[in-house]
DNA sequence: TCTGGGGTCCTAGGACCC
DNA sequence: TCTGGGGTCCTAGGACCC
């Protein structure tokens, strides 16, 4: 019989806040942006921020409505790195197979570790003993026979707390679910449910594999059959590998203007060129992202006949996409681009015999990288007026 | 309430080939 | 010629997650 923990960090950002700084402990803290922020969202508020009803993705205006007397932050991703690796190593200390699925939670197969650890239910005391000495941190966890009934058991022993599902029960468990907390169905699906009335797992699983895909379609009618079933539903157990890379950005104001969204997009060419360079991966696939001011939001693709191998040439492709899908006159709050379909590969590639620039190119932005990682936060970038004389 | 940024997966339709 | 079926690749959009 197998065995997961499902570990999650509890309002993690806004913890690490409290733990550097102790004079926000006890306090609402509310990290993602600052009052003021017209168009950011709360990523992380502290379990005292959510008294006042303020939560995650709500946008920071109304969170000061909500709670003025908050502690607002924008964030140290650079940070909460560092701290997530530390509760990683925690982690690995009780199983060897520990899968990270975000910056702050991990599956934990402890399958098969009981003689070594004792039963699940010490090794969960032991393990929220390990996380909270060595990094100040609270965990939540689930325990359960699969990965999927683990992570919503964790969610309904937040925070501090822990849940197991004896082996054997996940069917049980999933049935008398209320469908909100089904992970996989979002806001779309629980409008759905609502109309057919479905309250618990167990209104779902009355319902035939035919006249669930009928309903919800291929793939998610299969998912919810399997999953009130507390069948491992496929979504963690089988390798995802990153497949695409992108950046973003909203403006504080709508964009009008076409160089200044072109110089946007350059600096969005630099930030995903340099992630490429350093994780050596590379890609045919360019997309780019536009937002509008009415948030209707539209996407455009290409596939080249050979990897991007320059930001130079990423750059041109894209304001050439870019031109291609704009509506000119509309006011833009978002510019996105990204690089799809992802191939290990060395990115040096053959055959480039009429195009002796990109050598050149390419090996200056690799020195650009190198002195980047060497010295962070210097930012050394392209100036736009290198572009014309790369 | 007026909605971030970074991802994954699914769907549906078209092009193209055998 | 008014017309099948399957496979693969590509594209746009959308749901969902943290």
């Amino acid at each position: 019989m197998s065995c997961f923990i499902h570990a999650d960090l509890d309002a993690f950002y806004a913890s690490v806040e409290q733990l550097d700084h102790p004079e926000y402990r006890g306090k609402p803290v509310i990290v993602g942006g600052l009052p003021g922020d017209r168009r950011s969202v709360v990523s992380t508020a502290s379990y005292e921020a959510r008294k006042f009803g303020v939560h995650s993705a709500m946008p920071i205006v109304r969170a000061c409505e909500l709670c003025p007397g908050g502690i607002y932050l924008r964030g140290d991703m650079q940070r909460y790195r560092e701290k997530s690796a530390e509760v990683m190593a925690v982690f690995s200390n009780f199983s060897p197979e520990v899968k990270q699925i975000s910056i702050d939670e991990a599956f934990l197969d402890i399958t098969g570790t009981e003689k070594l650890l004792g039963p699940p239910a010490e090794i969960a005391k032991k393990l929220k003993a390990e996380v909270r000495d060595k990094t100040g941190l609270t965990a939540s966890l689930g325990i359960a026979a699969n990965k999927y009934t683990a992570k919503i058991a964790s969610g309904m022993s937040k925070p501090d707390g822990t849940s197991i599902i004896p082996p054997g029960g996940e069917e049980a468990f999933m049935r008398s679910l209320p469908v909100s907390k089904i992970w996989g169905a979002g806001k779309k699906a629980q409008e759905q449910f609502k109309t057919y009335g479905f309250e618990t797992g167990d209104d779902i699983y009355q319902e035939s594999l035919e006249s669930l895909t009928a309903v919800f379609g291929k793939a998610f009618g299969l998912f919810l059959y399997r999953a009130v079933r507390g069948e491992a539903a496929a979504a963690f157990d089988d390798e995802r590998g990153t497949h695409s890379m992108s950046a973003e950005r909203t403006f504080p104001q709508d964009l009008y203007d076409e160089f200044n969204i072109e110089t946007e997009l350059l600096d969005i060419c630099q930030t995903i060129m340099f992630r490429l360079l350093d994780c050596r991966w590379q890609s045919r696939t360019i997309f780019i992202k536009i937002r509008y001011h009415d948030f209707s939001t539209t996407s455009a693709q290409e596939t080249l006949d050979h990897p991007v191998g320059s930001i130079n040439e990423l750059f041109e492709r894209l304001c050439d996409l870019f031109h291609r899908k704009y509506q000119r006159g509309r006011g833009i709050r978002l510019i996105g681009a990204g690089l799809a379909n992802l191939e290990t590969g060395s990115p040096a590639r053959q055959g480039d015999l009429f195009d002796t620039g990109s050598e050149k190119e390419r090996s200056l932005e690799r020195q650009i990288l190198e002195i980047n990682k060497k010295f962070p936060g210097a930012a050394l970038k392209k100036g736009r007026s290198w572009l014309a004389d790369p």
